[in-house]
DNA sequence: ACCGTCACG
DNA sequence: ACGTACGTGACGGTA
């Protein structure tokens, strides 16, 4: 059999890589997107066509004599973006670690040396296939080199495959006669003119009569219709330059042994390096041999007696790393992990969940408990404590909070320089098995190694975090949250369920209703939560003015159908349905979902999801129960506390804008504070230049926007969408706010400017965000950046000392013996189911802790209520 | 799995 | 010229 070349246009792929992946970046900020689609392409087409030789082409920057001519015609190529600029020396450097042969020669580009070296393979007897994403490329396809094409289709990469006949039946032309084909009907995108007049449609027509434009031209006469004819005589230097910049050189003097492009091991120490820079670390696991063979067996006890000399040793440690594998309300067993010992304990026998947890709130007597996940560990082991345990989790995530997640293999190899086995790796499946389907080997392997990754990565993670300047942030905030967190979840929140069936009940009569009216006044049936049908209904069937286009189709969303209320009566009632729709789905039936066996909701809070610092809460979502409307806000009447108790409720007024006087230190803003009075109303009256006691309620309304804009990283843009006002009138607002309080725009520039400077906004606790948009060269994410950089210190700021206040609220409950429990935050508020009897204390301790949190240049206001349920509380 | 929508701060 | 406000999570529909 033959042998087999794979011939690649390097500068076309990375291209197609770059524009049809979303940005990524590494660690560093490096941009890595392109080179990373490239080698996906790449590994695909290696295993689809198993080559014996690959090679892969680069254009030099050097103009070269096609270039010269083209920009004799306005050479409009857009410049390439800095992102991807940055990627060519890199993707450059990955190939050649890889060991992949790289042709580039001055005065040629790509293509011609693509079509040199196709020539002469296939004279050698080969099969060729060149992959490239331009379709100039298709004029070298023969019966024996195959021209494929990638395409990116809705995050899928299809590859078209070209022969001879394909090209023929695609184009009805010979792959040779694509040249003639663009000689006439030029080519924009690389700047050859053609002949003006001549689109695909005619010039495919000529070449199939007359075979070549040479041969247009000796029956010029022939050539219909008679404009083309005119367009043909008159343009014959085009013709003929526009024909040779179209034909690929396929006889250029390129300097290449096939000897070089003979593929051998890409996987290379080098490749390993470089693709751990770049940090694609599923790529790093083609890496047969790489230290992921780590494999350690841990050792299994299953004898109380070795139980407890285990937990004896273990507690000789300084430190050892803990992992629970659990199924539902269950332990299935504990690994330990210190030094070079792994064990793996399953619970059986004499060894049961409670000695375990027992032995390891025994052994944090003097061992630090490291753990990927200290607040699950806590259900085990309730006597940790946040002095003697570590939290690798909270640790990378306050190193790094853009992550998605925070898996142990990936954090044992970033901070310890471990290659332990990923979950994927020892189940040899793409998904973790229900725990309770595990087989015990694997089991413990698992655990082990995330016992391990914690253990191993405490030392490195401390450092950095010193480093960085986050170890009091970690110390004194995310770990011992995590405690609290952990108590409030345990604590949940009692929901009377039949109040909530009843609501849910009645919410689907109205439902029901609206959805017989909705569907007599479009005069059919149809499903009105599927957007996609009411835009057809609403813009198509009923004429309605159609506004703003989403991706798919019309955008229905309720700001656009607000305006078109008037237009239609059907509008309204596809917005009550929507509201209902929604209230009913998510928050009646949703939440009764979750309703546990003790009549309460337990939601996961958890702390190392958002980029800003904040919590999130999770199944149920606890922290976007309605409240804005009415309808919706009687939901909150479903939650109660229990009997012989009441809701105690305290949220910050105004926690951002606070935050922000004092980060700016605008005097006039912290003197507005200073005086108490309504903050939105006093900068009303400074914008407007009106009297305070004769600002209108639009006044206020438009100057509590401006505050809201400010804090969200002002834009005339945003603030114009929300006020329904011009970008003009919005710009001026800013301008005048900025006037009013004149350091606020030198702290916000400022903010942008440190951002820029260091890659990351900082809070005033030291929390960091990198902002890797800002050195985008696309201007929406670099103004995204920017806006992120004005935001985030605020919004972390506020995240922060909300966090104090509740940690020391918690502890304070705790050690004062009461018997109310903090249960709920949302941003800026906590909710305590209080003991009726210690209402006056628990009030006074909320209202102090969450004022002392911390000391700004204003003081911290909070409001309390107290009810019966949490809408009476609110 | 992704989009559009909408609930909250 | 570009086409957005910052931060989340859950649902139903659609591919």
């Amino acid at each position: 059999m033959g042998k087999k070349i794979v011939l690649i246009d390097g500068h076309s792929i990375l291209n197609r890589a770059f524009y049809g992946l979303p940005d990524l970046t590494n660690s560093e900020g490096l941009h890595t997107n392109a080179v990373y689609g490239f080698l996906n392409i790449l590994f695909r087409i290696l295993e689809e066509e198993k080559p014996d030789y690959l090679t892969v082409a680069f254009d030099l920057h050097a103009p070269t004599f096609r270039h010269k001519m083209y920009e004799a015609y306005k050479g409009t190529r857009k410049p390439m973006p800095a992102e991807l600029k940055e990627q060519v020396p890199l993707m450059k450097e990955v190939l050649q670690a890889m060991g992949i042969a790289i042709v580039q020669q001055e005065g040629y580009e790509a293509d011609d040396l693509l079509g040199t070296l196709a020539r002469r393979a296939e004279r050698g007897g080969m099969d060729v296939t060149i992959v490239s994403g331009d379709r100039d490329l298709l004029q070298l396809a023969t019966d024996k080199t195959k021209i494929r094409i990638p395409k990116t289709k809705g995050g899928k990469t299809l590859i078209e495959d070209y022969y001879t006949k394909d090209v023929i039946e695609k184009y009805q032309v010979k792959p040779w006669q694509i040249v003639e084909l663009k000689a006439l009907m030029g080519d924009t995108a690389d700047n050859i003119p053609g002949i003006p007049g001549v689109g695909e449609k005619t010039a495919t027509k000529m070449i199939v009569q007359f075979g070549s434009v040479a041969n247009a031209y000796a029956h010029l006469e022939e050539v219909k219709p008679n404009k083309a004819r005119e367009s043909l005589r008159d343009n014959y230097d085009k013709a003929t330059l526009s024909r040779k910049l179209a034909a690929i050189d396929v006889e250029a003097p390129v300097e290449y042994s096939m000897e070089d492009a003979k593929i051998g091991d890409f996987y290379t120490d080098a490749a390993y390096e470089i693709f751990r820079r770049l940090e694609f670390k599923n790529l790093l696991s083609r890496f047969s041999d790489t230290p992921a063979a780590e494999v350690f067996s841990p050792r299994m006890i299953t004898e109380f007696t070795e139980a407890e000399e285990i937990f004896s040793q273990a507690g000789k440690a300084s430190a050892a790393g803990v992992s629970v594998l659990e199924s539902g309300r269950d332990l299935l067993g504990a690994a330990l992990s210190w030094e070079d010992n792994h064990v793996y304990l399953p619970v059986q026998g004499f060894i049961t969940s409670g000695y375990l947890g027992q032995q390891l709130d025994g052994l944090a007597r003097n061992t630090e408990v490291c753990s990927m996940d200290i607040k699950g560990l806590l259900k085990w082991a309730p006597h940790l404590t946040p002095e003697r345990s570590f939290d690798a989790s909270i640790a990378a995530y306050l190193l790094n909070p853009l992550k998605s997640s925070y898996h142990y293999e990936d954090i044992a190899k970033e901070f310890a320089g471990k290659y332990l086995p990923s979950p994927e790796d020892i189940f040899k499946a793409p998904k973790l098995p229900s725990p309770e389907k595990m087989e015990q080997e694997q089991a413990a392997q698992y655990v082990c190694a995330a016992a391990c990754a914690a253990y191993a990565s405490r030392g490195e993670m401390l450092r950095k975090l010193e480093e960085t300047d986050m170890r009091k942030l970690y110390d004194e905030i995310e770990l011992p949250l995590a405690f609290t967190l952990h108590d409030m979840e345990q604590a949940g929140i009692r929901v009377e369920g039949e109040a909530l069936k009843a609501y849910g009940e009645q919410l689907e009569v109205r439902i029901e209703e609206l959805e017989k009216i909705i569907h007599e006044q479009a005069g059919e049936e149809f499903n009105i939560s599927s957007p996609k049908q009411l835009g057809v209904i609403l813009f198509e069937k009923l004429g309605l003015p159609g506004g703003r286009k989403t991706k798919s189709g019309y955008s229905t969303a309720a700001d656009v159908l607000d305006k078109l209320a008037p237009d239609h009566e059907i509008v309204a009632n596809v917005l009550e349905y929507r509201q209902l729709a929604k209230l009913k789905s998510t928050y009646a039936d949703g939440l009764a979902a979750f309703i546990a066996e003790d009549g309460r909701i337990h939601s996961n809070f958890n702390q190392t999801i958002t980029a800003t610092g904040r919590i999130s809460s999770t199944e149920p979502n606890l922290q976007n129960i309605p409240i804005r409307m009415e309808l919706g806000r009687l939901i909150r009447k479903v939650f109660v506390p229990e009997d012989g108790y009441v809701f105690l409720d305290a949220d910050y007024s105004q926690i951002e804008l606070r935050v922000l006087a004092h980060l700016s230190g605008d005097e006039k803003l912290i003197q507005a504070y200073r005086e108490a009075r309504d903050i939105h109303k006093i900068t009303a009256a400074e914008v407007f230049h009106v009297p305070f006691d004769e600002v209108t309620p639009l006044q206020r309304r438009n100057a509590k926007a401006v505050n809201f804009g400010i804090v969200y990283g002002i834009s005339s843009f945003g603030l114009s969408q929300d006020l329904s006002i011009t970008r003009k009138e919005a710009a001026e607002y800013i301008e005048k706010y900025f006037e009013t309080y004149p350091k606020i725009k030198g702290y916000l520039d400022g903010c942008v400017a440190q951002a820029k400077e260091k890659g990351y906004a900082v809070t005033l606790f030291g929390r960091r965000r990198p902002v890797p948009e800002l050195s985008s060269s696309n201007f929406m994410q670099r103004s995204f950046g920017e806006r992120v950089a004005m935001n985030s210190p605020i919004q972390g700021t506020a995240a922060d000392i909300i966090k104090i206040a509740m940690i020391r609220v918690n502890n304070r409950l705790k050690s004062g013996g009461f018997s109310s429990l903090l249960i709920l935050q949302v941003h800026d508020e906590l909710l305590i189911e209080t003991k009726r009897e210690e209402t006056a204390q628990v009030a006074a301790i909320l209202e102090e802790e969450m004022k002392n949190a911390a000391h700004l240049k204003v003081n911290l206001e909070v409001d309390m209520e107290e009810g019966e349920n949490w809408y009476e509380a609110k």
